[in-house]
DNA sequence: TGCTATGTTCAGAATGTTCTGAACATGAGG
DNA sequence: CCTCATGTTCAGAACATTCTGAACATAGCA
């Protein structure tokens, strides 16, 4: 892979991230720190990888910060590097924060419709009841997946040091499948 | 509750629903059927309860109904009325679709790599794994969820009929409350 | 203290989006 | 067949977003 079609990896993630909602700039940032090599780069780096002005860079890693996808870590000299948080994906898909506020408002109008049991609140106390019950659940899947993902970093820490014997990749990465 | 605090409420859910991504026509019809009495709504009446164009009630519909997130039922005399769906906002947070398309970029991004236990793969493959591991877990949330519902469902209808005498609210709707 | 590499802010050009009015279909009832 | 209620499509006005270049800050180093 040289670096032009990294960079056009890069693009491509920010068109998919562009129909989601994002900017393409946003997504085109994202997807070149997924990619690239050394993980670690610097407002510079990027603005040369991506073909974004520096201006560009600066709102976008802003705003990737702030979203916690990314990381900044100071640099030798001056200046400082941005790098891909681990967990990055599980944030940009977890939906609880706009279901939050999602909620909010969908109670508003329980409080408005008055009566919980009106036939006229169904729509709504469902709605809401949803949302609950998705808000408590989503964390814990998180935690599960988080921890699956520790146990097997563990034990590649091992397989590296030759203590373990790896076996067949299909035991350790889940095959590509589910409901379609 | 009277009209204009209930157009009023259809604009507020417009509002939430556009800082999400979606435009405010379509936020504002979803909120109105979510609110609206009876639930069943014509686009004329649509048009003027919430004051947008025939036009864009009309687009707006549509986008609607191909999400899945509103149903058109024919109506006695000419023409067709729509409803919003149970289970509207199961579809409307489920972010599985998403999950797929990027899935498949992320997989892209896995190829052009090559070797999967490169060190530089390492940031593609977990978030991999962490999107195989939540599209085939959501469904069976859902699914938890629906089942809960439904058996609520046979309950309260029991209760109608006064087969049984329904005890404190609190026991049939979960307290609004979990990890802030 | 200057000098330079680095990062930020901001006004505006280029580009998209959203909504509407008006013209165009469609189909039930007289 | 004609009329009228209903629904759809589309060009364009009004509005918003996104990105950039250029000017402005900031901080290490001589």
């Amino acid at each position: 892979m040289d670096h032009e079609e990294a960079r056009a990896y890069a693009e491509d993630v920010g068109v998919v991230l562009a129909q989601m909602g994002t900017t393409p700039a946003f997504g085109t940032l994202l997807g070149w720190l997924l990619i690239c090599d050394p993980p670690r780069q610097t407002s510079t780096e990027l603005s040369e990888a991506t073909g974004l002005s520096k201006a560009s860079v600066s709102t976008g890693m802003r705003v990737l910060q702030q979203s916690g996808l990314v990381r900044r870590v100071p640099t030798a000299g001056r200046g400082h590097a941005y790098e891909i948080e681990a967990d990055a994906f599980a944030l940009a898909v977890d939906p609880t924060a706009k279901m939050r506020a999602f909620l909010d408002v969908v109670q508003r109008g329980l409080d408005l419709v008055g009566d919980e049991r009106a036939p006229r609140a169904r729509r709504l106390a469902r709605t809401r009841d949803f949302y609950v019950f998705m808000m408590a659940r989503l964390p814990e899947l998180m935690d599960e997946f988080r921890a699956a993902q520790d146990a097997r970093d563990a034990r590649d820490a091992l397989d590296a040091q030759g203590a373990r014997q790896p076996e067949d990749p299909r035991e350790a990465r889940p095959a590509l499948e589910g409901r379609t």
